[in-house]
DNA sequence: AATGAATGAGACTTCATTCAT
DNA sequence: GATGAATGAAGTCTCATTCAT
């Protein structure tokens, strides 16, 4: 008698994750409010009453790819901050890490870019606000111990640095496309060598 | 002859601009599809349908309020390339004219960063495409002058820097809020700073 | 010879007995309109397509309880009106009767009072106005026999007695709960008391 | 400035009326969930969609017509109740009082008669169960009073008779049609004879 | 210039029902 | 006998837009 009445959380998570994948990438492109569940259904070779099967609704499909996206990200960021490294690797590492989430949920996280500032002020999308502030934690305690060591300028307004790195490589998913010419290995460096060394050529020394 | 049937473009063009800046300041917080046109009437103080009596439709404010922006910001980028200065200077001029624009035309540059990924595929918003086009060649430009002349760093991917800059100034209009601390100059400042010479400190030459 | 394909009539019909009665419950609780299929098979611990193994529509369900309840109504009427008793005890035993299948079909009762009045529009459900015709005619023709024989008061209208009859009775399927400190009988006992006598004290003769 | 939202609780109450009419109507006829909002708007010679610059929804409307009525309602009770008259006398104006209630609001009584059940589980209906406490009070402590004043017999749970005046008179509304042949006052003397004294012929005195 | 009322298209969602497994 | 997934029709509601006043 097992009366079951959501089979949205526990049954066949193949074939949600990939609803989830389709609803993510047409969110992405479209914008959330601009896509309505019809053409997530049309993607998905359905019609858009049978989505309603899997999701509670349009929203909780935008949460719940907003959620795995996030767990992941803070699964990569953990790692790093556990490693306790010194400033300078710590910031390469994060800024690496980060570029590998965009590669691996481009759709996630121009989603997130896009609509977290109308999303945060419902309950529902509070997670959102909470790791917000761990996020600006992480990058702006990571940039002060590197003041402290001399390693990072201490000329600069450190709120501004942070966001100036933070949208910098955030940025960066609203053009990305996977399977482009540059790993996201290799864009996490060049944009590393321009956030620390600056794009200016360097007085040589002597 | 006088005799109209869409006063739109002529009378009152007080009226009008107080009403585009309402409007603009509303999309710049909602986002352009979530608010309604009862929402824009609201913060003006009148009912959805007065509206039509100054605007075709929603769309056209939009294009209003991008087309204004985008005018005022086109005069001042002329300005400044025309001063045909060095490509340092011109780098330090560009980026101080959208920090100023951005303090002018705060909502209008957040709308324009939100939306005008979809907007660009109408037809009514060719203008868009046509202003990307000479934004990126300002800008590309006068990097590449810079290199040229071996002020910026050789050993970077050119597209790649101009997203970096780009996207670095202007993202700084989602969290902008006019009177704050900083002007436009001073942030401008610190931008250049770090985009220039970086974050992280110089070994001193011995 | 026994290839059916709907085991709907022949298959085990303890199963379906109990089914009707989960239906009728959950439609006596919130309605027809209001019950969805997923009501009912949650309260028997199955999903929804399952009972359409069992039964042909919704609409079906709500016939089979419909014609279940009116078969064993028509059963105890039609001994009462075969024992050709006088009009009075023929009305105290159409009251009782009446009682014990409030006590015996409760949800099958309310669901009758709150829905045969749309029902009867729809042609399956013709025979819930032959069943009205017969009660009514019954229940009349009591009356009737009652003022000829001088046991009822003849200065009444006829219809408004009948219809005052009737409802005190079946209303009371809205409140019953079986298993009360009433026994139907105590009930039918104390309405006949009422209705006969009146609620006002009668003053004594002399 | 008047940023008025709701044009809902101020103007035009005349329309409002009108059209809250219409919706009792059909709600009574077919029932509250059988009844689309679009039988409400073509009654009303409208389109669905139009019924929402009236009203916030068809829950608002089921609600404004309980409420419209229960005031009514209490406002008639209330001056019953103020007369403070003998128990008997008070039982005969409260029934008397209620049948003209049917007279006027007979689609909002049916409707109240068939849903109430479901609604007051809502918050938004609580104020169907403080009616309800106020109507049991107000019809049982009558009947207490009479039975204490002996004009009521003492012999009869007091309960049920309280249900069973209850629902004789308000179940009429299930069936009377205003302007037929008996008056809201005629119908309310008969039937008050019947409650009061029975249908039985009483043995005469002597 | 603005209001009040309505239109009509389209959005999200629900739900009875079907059917292969 | 029952499940899981889907269909398709219909329902409530939103909203840009129109227009007589």
């Amino acid at each position: 008698m097992p009366t079951k009445k959501k089979p949205q959380v526990t049954a066949a998570p193949a074939r949600r994750r990939e609803l989830l994948d389709t609803a993510a990438e047409v969110f992405a492109e479209q914008g959330y409010n601009a896509t309505t569940v019809r053409k997530i259904a049309d993607h998905a070779g359905m019609l858009a009453g049978s989505l309603y099967y899997h999701f509670d609704s349009k929203e909780s499909m935008l949460e719940e790819i907003l959620r795995t996206f996030l767990d992941e990200l803070w699964a990569g960021y953990d790692t790093v901050l556990a490693a306790e490294s010194g400033p300078r690797e710590t910031l390469e590492a994060l800024v690496t890490e980060s570029f590998r989430e965009i590669d691996r949920h481009r759709a996630a996280v121009a989603i997130y870019q896009k609509e977290s500032k109308q999303l945060v002020a419902q309950e529902r999308f509070g997670f959102l606000v909470e790791s917000q502030r761990r996020f600006e934690k992480a990058w702006l305690s990571t940039l002060e111990r590197g003041v402290a060591a001399q390693v990072f300028r201490a000329d600069l307004d450190m709120r501004l640095t942070y966001r100036f790195v933070r949208d910098t490589v955030w940025v960066a998913a609203s053009w990305y496309r996977p399977g482009g010419q540059h790993s996201p290995e290799e864009i996490a460096r060049q944009y590393l060598s321009m956030v620390l060394d600056g794009i200016a050529v360097r007085e040589q020394p002597q």
